[in-house]
DNA sequence: CCAAAAGTGTTTTAATTACACCCATGA
DNA sequence: TCATGGGTGTAATTAAAACACTTTTGG
């Protein structure tokens, strides 16, 4: 391991899908240290790391996910940078930073990406995730710390450009087998809209990539929905035609 | 001035329109040095800068633009971060930066923003215009700089996606007064598509944010078009209408 | 009078919106 | 039998696509 760039973080913006509480999620790292001085949500971060010198920034994120949750092959994107020279606060922010990392540091610029991850896809007996990691509603993640609320900002903008373009494949988010309410419910908790059922599924159902599996849902007390999976194949192939160009 | 750190930088994209030759263009700073080890473009890189110490990253970016063109209240925007270790090579690319700013660099980190400007607006007699800035059709924009023909890449998708969500003023590009087939023109040098002149015309005449002026072109050898100016107040109106969500 | 770009409408097809009732299941 | 969410169709409106000729000007 070679040593860490002072200046230079990555941070994840790691986004769940919570079926049962209706609740887009995320996963916020909580630091031990500061029950006292930081109450509330201050004492939650997103997962990131500073940045090692003969890294780059992708690699860099990839492995913050990957030794926070075991996961491989998440879809991760780069979605902004922050820089703001005070984005990390002179006092308790700024030595939590330099006696978790064991570095001095001045300015941090943090690059931020975003992952879509599927919640039940964690081992919830992982130490990690027992001690140190938690899943709030994204809507109850004000006075984040640093400047971690404002990039939360924006990366629940950049997902939902990114799905409106259709360049992200949030079905990384939905269960294996999904019913189409809840293909319904991940675009209204994204988006922020609500979205009337019977057009919604005549749209999604001329997509070729969400296929029906012939099989329902069992053990629920109503009418058990139909359940689909989603090909991703076909999905590349459909965003070869680059599509409603000209919106 | 405070210090640079020599792990960031920003550099700018800067994009203009060549109405007469129908051709994107992006001004590029030539660098004199290396006329014999750099030969054709890779001479050529984007206006960019170390980053101080105490400034933000948009300061940065905003601060390169200004000073090399002079232009004020410019559209520019942060599209990605660069951040691969051997993006500046070692060797003649890294001493160059070093050289040029005076200071020894490992890895630099560029945040990379993409500016709308109008070629005419620029004095071509400021001296910094006459010796070292360069517009250059991005389509024989290969082999420049370090990575800078991969940041153009990315820069160019950036525009198109913010055109295409109407998120990009690109009326920037044009003159204060400009007739329907140079808007048009913006639009497929940008998109690289073409488009069919009537549908364009009945789509963007829609748009109250596009003023008929009365007035026409004159001295021109064929019927002088009618002239159109941008209203950026209806234009951010219309925008506050999230409209056509879930495309 | 010629070249060059401006300007103009209709038809067909596809997409979007709004809207209300019956169905299958477990409790 | 009741509560719960699943599932279905039509009509009206609006947007998209395809397509060709006449007009005005300067040279």
């Amino acid at each position: 391991m070679s040593e860490y760039n002072p200046s230079l973080s990555v941070d994840c913006v790691i986004f769940g899908l919570d079926l049962n509480e209706q609740a887009l999620k995320i996963l916020v790292y909580e630091r031990d240290i500061f029950h006292n001085e930081y109450p509330g949500n201050k004492n939650l971060k997103f997962p990131g790391s500073l940045v090692a010198e003969d890294k780059n920034l992708d690699d860099s994120a990839y492995q913050v996910l990957n030794e926070l949750t075991g996961l491989k092959n998440v879809c991760l994107k780069q979605f902004h940078a922050f820089g703001n020279p005070d984005r990390i606060k002179n006092g308790e922010e700024k030595e939590w930073v330099e006696r978790h990392y064991g570095v001095n540091i001045h300015r941090v610029v943090t690059v931020a990406y975003y992952a879509l991850i599927r919640i039940d896809k964690l081992n919830p007996d992982q130490s990690m995730i027992k001690d140190k990691l938690r899943w709030i509603n994204v809507d109850n993640a004000n006075n984040l710390a640093f400047d971690h609320s404002h990039i939360l900002e924006h990366a629940r903008e950049a997902l939902q450009m990114d799905m409106i373009l259709q360049n992200v494949i949030a079905f990384e988010l939905l269960p294996e087998k999904f019913t189409f309410m809840q293909l319904q419910s991940m675009y209204e908790l994204i988006l922020g809209t609500n979205l009337d059922k019977r057009n919604f599924r005549k749209k999604m159902s001329k997509a070729d990539y969400i296929v029906p599996l012939g099989e329902k849902q069992n053990g629920v007390a109503h009418k058990p929905a139909m359940l689909y999976a989603f090909d991703r194949k076909k999905f590349e192939k459909s965003r070869e035609t680059i599509s409603t160009f000209f919106v």
